[in-house]
DNA sequence: ACTAATTTTTAAGTGACTGCAAAAATTTCC
DNA sequence: GGAAATTTTTGCAGTCACTTAAAAATTAGT
């Protein structure tokens, strides 16, 4: 069967409308645009865009998924003998060397950041996709675990981390926004960042650390 | 000049719409009742209603304020020699043990929380309240430590025990929505807790204790 | 080309919320 | 006690996100 020529022009008309918003959005403010100029701009129906999304904030977060994804992906990933926690710093760390934003400190995007920033209902949708990676990471930990809704030391875990997480990204972000230059911060944030992880470390370094054999894990 | 006839009836106004609003949202669910309906109960004008409260959401969460200060009440009022994490710890294991309901798990209030959980819009609100809570914890730490905003750990701290806490909270009010009597699971809720701030307790545990003499503290 | 399934559009409405100006209530001043 | 100034309340018109139902256009299968 393939791809029918229905649902590519599917694909590719969400993907139009997503990207005409965004550009809207981040040029003039996700407040000053309205749903009716977004379709004017793409050239469709207003009921169109809202049979792609669901709500005017989807217009932006297409993409959610894959960030609610990323603490589990990483935690599923990670190396022999590491920790959660140990890979999770090592990817944000990582994150941070290479200057790659998917943990929120983008290169130049002061736009992007300022946009989502100053719009209350991005912020919540951010909180909630926040709430979404940390839910998804406990799932994770406790699928590999095998222990059950009773016990809440995956859920635990997973809050703490996210926290620290959400702490220094906060950080970055509000001095990004402050003017200073991701190039200028990075050393420091580098040592805001081992510290922070430092801190939950003590407390719960060990726990749940992927044993040297490819078998089963160890609390 | 004391208070006059106007300010005790705009007092007077603005509980009265606020209690029946409640009720209303409780009885009937939160968004199966317009601001309309409201009004019209309250014998003002929508008009009015929204002189009062700026959102549909304020109509409920009247005293936010008071949760959102919690925390920070709770570490300035800790006892000498008593970290953040004992204080807070202590603070929530006596409101689990005499059934008090400033951190969410009420009595029989199934019908509230229920609500809550309900609304999108509420939830979202209820997690904007999260937030804050844990800015004035850091805030109160950062002021007494007489930190700059360079240092991170005021927040790191306050939001990983945010974090415990949502987490122990959220644990409960699904058992209780399950139909779980907050009786019967509290000797259960009170050991998940013993745990879970255990589990910070190693980390975080001696930071910002609470000086023996009523000067100036001691990291 | 015809029919059935699917997508898009049109049209009409709901509900939160805003801005403005008139009306009503309250306080102040005399 | 009454006019004037002030504040509160209200009515009205409008914006915007979002919903629902039914026409209209497009595509798929035969």
């Amino acid at each position: 069967m393939g791809e029918g020529l229905r649902e590519r022009k599917k694909r590719e008309t969400r993907l139009r409308i997503s990207d005409i918003a965004t550009g809207m959005f981040v040029a003039r403010g996700f407040d000053n645009v309205t749903v009716a100029e977004v379709a004017r701009a793409a050239d469709v129906s207003v009921n169109t865009v809202f049979n792609y999304f669901a709500t005017k904030e989807d217009l932006l977060l297409d993409r959610a998924p894959e960030v609610e994804e990323l603490l589990a992906r990483v935690f599923r990933e990670r190396r022999p003998g590491e920790s959660v926690l140990e890979a999770v710093r090592r990817d944000l760390l990582d994150a941070l060397d290479t200057g790659h934003y998917r943990y929120g400190f983008h290169e130049a995007d002061d736009a992007f950041v300022r946009m989502v920033e100053s719009s209350p209902s991005l912020s919540a949708r951010v909180r909630e996709m926040n709430e979404a990676r940390e839910r998804k990471l406990a799932e994770a930990i406790a699928g590999e675990l095998g222990t059950g809704p009773g016990d809440l030391t995956p859920a635990l875990v997973a809050a703490q981390i996210g926290a620290t997480i959400r702490t220094i990204v906060g950080h970055a972000v509000r001095r990004m926004l402050a003017g200073e230059s991701v190039g200028a911060i990075a050393p420091d944030l580098r040592r805001q960042a081992e510290h922070a992880f430092g801190l939950l470390e003590t407390g719960i370094g060990g726990y749940c650390v992927r044993p040297e054999t490819p078998e089963g894990p160890r609390a």
